[in-house]
DNA sequence: CAGCGTGCTAAGCAGCCGACCAACAATGCT
DNA sequence: AGCATTGTTGGTCGGCTGCTTAGCACGCTG
C-alpha cells in the first residue's frame, strides 16, 4: 500500500562513514557544509549512498547528534558513578568539543523544527541528569540550597565552557588560562574545606554518608 | 583603469531596508536563510539591488554585524559611564537577543575565513571594554584581583547568559529566572557591603569616588 | 534453477543559489 | 536645455542543492 521507501540496514558500515563524515563537516565548517554530496566526497562514497541509508537530510542530521548525545549521557553517568564531585561535572563540561558540537546544532535547529525538538530532549534530559548529581553533591558537602542554589553553579559551570568554546572558535582565548585554573582551585578549596567540615559533622550526628564520597576515589580505597 | 564596479550610496535608505531585512531573516531563520532573494523579498525590494549596494553577500553579513557591534560597544560604553557597577555589566549581558545573535555569528563564521576575522576582532574590543570596567569597578569596591579575578567574573558572566540565550533558542528554560535572581541579588549584596566597607575606607584616606557609582538608573530601552 | 532482498550506482529532475550585464528611470548639476 | 550620476530592473549564466527513478550485481533461500 504505501510502499515505503528501501532503506539499508542501520547496522551498515557504510552508514556509520556517512555519518562520520557528515559529523566531520559539521564540526569543521559549520552546519552549511553538510550537504549531501560533500558529506559523500568525504566518506568517499556515492552521494546516492545518502538518500539510500536516510530519508532526508535531516534524518542524517538527528542521526549524527543522537549518536553524539547517547554517548555524551553515557559517559557523564558513568563519570558521575565512579567520582561524584563537582570536580567531575566541571571537568566534563569542560569538553570543548562537545560545546562546539552543541553551538553549531543550535544554529542549526534555528530554522529546523525537527532538529531543534529533538535537541531540545537531550538537551532538557542531559540539564536534569546534571542538576540532580550537582544537587547530590552540594548536599554531601553540606552547602545550603538557598546561599549556594545547584542550578546556579550549573549554569554558571556550562556558561563559562560555553562562552570559552565559542571564543575558541574565534580564536580569542584571552584568560581562558586563568579562568581554567582559578576554578579547578576554587573546586579544590571547596571541597577540600567542606568535606572537612563534613567530617566533624558525621562524627556528632550518626549521618550515614554515600559511599561515593568517603576518603577520595572509589577505585583507590577498593583496590588494594 | 580598474573599472571599479557601480556600488550605491552607503548612506542610502534602500541599503538601510536591505541590512534591516537581512539583519531579521538572521535572528529568525539562521543564516543559512540569509539569501539574496530571501532578503529582497523580506524587504520587498528586487534581488539585483543586493549586488547594487554590496559586492558580495559575505560583504552584506559584514555589514549587519558591524552595524551591531558598533552600537553595542557604543552602548555599553556611555551605560558604564553614567553608572560603573557590576550590575550595569550584567544588565548589558542579560540582552538575549544580542547573545543569540552572536551565537550564528560564530557558527556562521566557522566557514567564511573574511566574517570570522572581524568577529574575532570586534570580540576582542568588547571583551576588552568590559575587562577593563569591571577591572576597575572591582577595584573600587575593594575586592582583591587575585581572590576574585575580574577575568573569572566576566567569563562567568557572559557565559551563564549566553548559556540562556542558548537554552532560550532550545524552548529550554527551567532555572533561568532562578539564576537571574540570584545573581542580581548577589550583585545588591556585594555592592552593598563592599559599598559599605569602602566608604569607611574613604573616611581614613581622601580617595575621590566615581560619581557614577552614586545611586543612579541605568537608562531603560525597549526592543525595536 | 528462479525468486528475492540487499548494497550500490548512473542519470536526471526541478529548484534555488550568487553573481553579472545591459538597459532603463530618476535625480541633480551646469 | 544637456549631461552625468545614481537608483532600479529584466534577463541570464553556471553551479550546487535535495531527492527520485530505474536498474545493476551479488548472495541467500526456496
Amino acid at each position: 500500500m504505501t510502499a515505503t521507501k528501501r532503506l539499508g540496514a542501520p547496522e551498515s558500515k557504510t552508514r556509520v562513514l556517512l555519518l562520520d563524515a557528515a559529523e566531520r563537516l559539521l564540526l569543521r565548517y559549520g552546519y552549511a557544509a553538510v550537504t549531501s554530496r560533500r558529506v559523500a566526497a568525504e566518506a568517499r562514497l556515492k552521494p546516492q549512498l545518502i538518500h539510500y541509508y536516510f530519508l532526508t537530510m535531516d534524518d542524517l542530521f538527528l542521526e549524527v547528534y543522537r549518536r553524539r548525545a547517547e554517548q555524551g549521557i553515557e559517559r557523564f553517568a558513568t563519570a558521575i558513578e565512579v567520582h561524584r564531585s563537582l570536580r567531575t561535572v566541571w571537568r566534563f563540561g569542560t569538553d570543548l568539543r562537545w560545546a562546539a558540537f552543541n553551538i553549531e546544532l543550535v544554529a542549526l535547529a534555528n530554522h529546523r523544527k525537527a532538529i531543534r525538538d529533538e535537541i531540545a530532549r537531550y538537551a532538557r534530559r542531559f540539564r536534569e541528569m546534571q542538576l540532580d548529581a550537582i544537587t547530590a553533591i552540594l548536599e554531601d558537602l553540606g552547602v545550603p540550597p538557598d546561599i549556594c542554589p545547584p542550578i546556579v553553579v550549573l549554569l554558571a559551570m556550562t556558561g563559562v565552557t560555553q562562552v570559552m568554546a565559542l571564543e575558541t572558535a574565534l580564536g580569542v582565548t584571552t584568560g581562558h588560562r586563568e579562568t581554567m585554573d582559578f576554578v579547578d582551585g576554587w573546586i579544590d578549596k571547596g571541597e577540600r574545606d567542606l568535606g572537612a567540615e563534613q567530617e566533624r559533622r558525621r562524627d556528632s550526628a550518626d549521618v550515614p554518608t554515600p559511599m561515593a564520597f568517603r576518603a577520595g576515589a572509589v577505585s583507590e580505597e577498593g583496590s588494594s
